[in-house]
DNA sequence: TATTGTTATACTCTATAACTATA
DNA sequence: TATAGTTATAGAGTATAACAATA
């Protein structure tokens, strides 16, 4: 940490601290957007050089935990409309970590697979997102970590 | 709620609650994502009828929490591109809810300052957002709640 | 030279609608 | 008729760069 910021830092730093936040001190909106704000953007750094986002990301585990599934079930899954998961499918695809089969038993739908280049991109980006998670239990406490977890898990359905 | 559901429907229902969400399940980020759309999409359906939004209405409460704030401070202090800002307040201001007035001490800057048409919609928002924000801790709990802002507020800076 | 507000551009994401092939 | 995947389009959000007025 510097001991010392030059004048103009030191002016708009003042000048940010000097601002109040009125309403938005007590709406956890707010707070949930921050949060989403810097945690994605911690994490997405860390993914880059995979080529991925968290997204894409998201993605490859949901597929390596239902080897098979469908776009529309993953879609669903992630809160992803089904017309932009194509187009995702096709970013992973062109990085060959993933393969389109057409199912057996329902020849309009795709069972998504990964492919062991795409096995091994998880398996790093896993370790990379683990560390990503130990620094937010560091930021906002082991204690309430879980309880935070908890709560928002209130958000999943509806 | 209905005690018959359709075939169709039931049968999707079953499908994604049979989805597995591997890692994601221990992943704050995407808790995060899912709690953040929840709670935009109902407090942007409250404030739909004011012809505003979330963004919008946190807008107009810095205004009113820091009267004369500047196009840039406002910009820093809700992490919007001040080029954003300025169609966000182009918006407000053709709604009549805002004003820019020339600073007097420094003419590049704008001083922003609410009509009484603005101080109106946000006397009334603030209201649809208490419903809302009371909502919210019903569902995750009046005793998360708090913790829930204390943690998540750790991601104000940085 | 640097900053404020502005305009412009490109890219991403979201939301819809429509098309095809299959069911 | 309905569904899965796809294509296309429009609107919103994000990120940059550049410009005029002002400091």
């Amino acid at each position: 940490m510097p001991s010392k910021l030059s004048a103009t830092t030191a002016v708009v730093e003042a000048e940010a601290e000097s601002i109040k936040y009125g309403e938005l001190n007590t709406h956890l909106g707010y707070f949930v957007r921050r949060a989403q704000h810097w945690i994605f953007r911690d994490a997405n750094a860390r993914l880059a050089h995979l080529q991925i986002d968290v997204i894409r990301y998201s993605i490859l585990e949901l597929i390596s935990a239902n080897p098979g599934i469908s776009q529309v079930m993953l879609s669903g899954a992630l809160g992803i409309e089904r017309a932009r998961m194509v187009l995702l499918l096709d970013d992973l695809q062109d990085l060959q970590f993933i393969v389109r089969q057409r199912s057996k038993t329902d020849r309009r739908s795709h069972a998504l697979h990964l492919t062991p280049a795409g096995r091994s991109a998880l398996k790093e980006a896993n370790q990379l997102i683990a560390a990503h998670e130990q620094r937010l239990v560091d930021r906002i406490g082991s204690d309430a970590y879980p309880i935070v977890i908890a709560a928002l898990a209130a958000f999943q359905s509806g």
